[in-house]
DNA sequence: TGTGTACTTTCCGAGTTGGAAAGTACAGGC
DNA sequence: GCCTGTACTTTCCAACTCGGAAAGTACACA
């Protein structure tokens, strides 16, 4: 029963899947998709950068600030070791 | 993303995964297989009856007592529906 | 009366979450 | 130069949730 909380918690999970069925995706997408607040989408990603497991990419589209978020390597891996660790437990045979 | 934190939480996810492979499982036995203590256990327990999820006999096996737990229809719709809400958000079979 | 089994309940400190609101950085308009 | 808007960030905070420890309950047996 060794689910990784930092993936774990539904908005994070939300955020790592959306995250892992695409290359990169911009932050107001995955705020939209997901319809959370900023602060919230902003402190999770914080949460998950600190764990390597989203990269953050700042740039410009025209004169205007835009952020990618992007799973890493790591977060990959963290997240399909997640996904087995659940079909684990949701398949737990007896004895 | 409408993930039932009843089930969400990683220890009763395990025990109403465990109940839902059988038709009913002794508290010690439970317990055991989770390697968790007697109050976690019986917390949850309370939790998941409380929801009607779970439903608790008591008896006894010579003397001694003994519980007895299984999910009631109600417990395995909302499991069977929490499997589903996490298999869209995942965007994948969970086996 | 004392001990053991099988849980239950209470106490408690720690950690997590999201909302609200203030803050930062920068570009464009007046 | 000042104000406003965009695009996030950070801080503050109140509400939960969790599990460990330990005390409590209810029997049965010696």
């Amino acid at each position: 029963m060794n689910l990784d909380p930092l993936i774990h918690a539904p908005t994070r999970l939300a955020i790592v899947s959306l995250l892992a069925a695409v290359d990169e995706a911009e932050f107001a997408f995955v705020r939209d998709q997901l319809e959370i607040s900023d602060s919230v989408l902003s402190k999770h990603i914080g949460t998950l950068e600190a764990a390597h497991y989203v990269e953050v990419r700042k740039g410009h589209v025209g004169k205007r600030p835009r952020t990618w978020l992007k799973l890493t390597q790591h977060g990959h891996v963290a997240f399909t070791s997640y996904v087995d660790t659940l079909r684990g437990i949701l398949n737990r045979p007896l004895g």
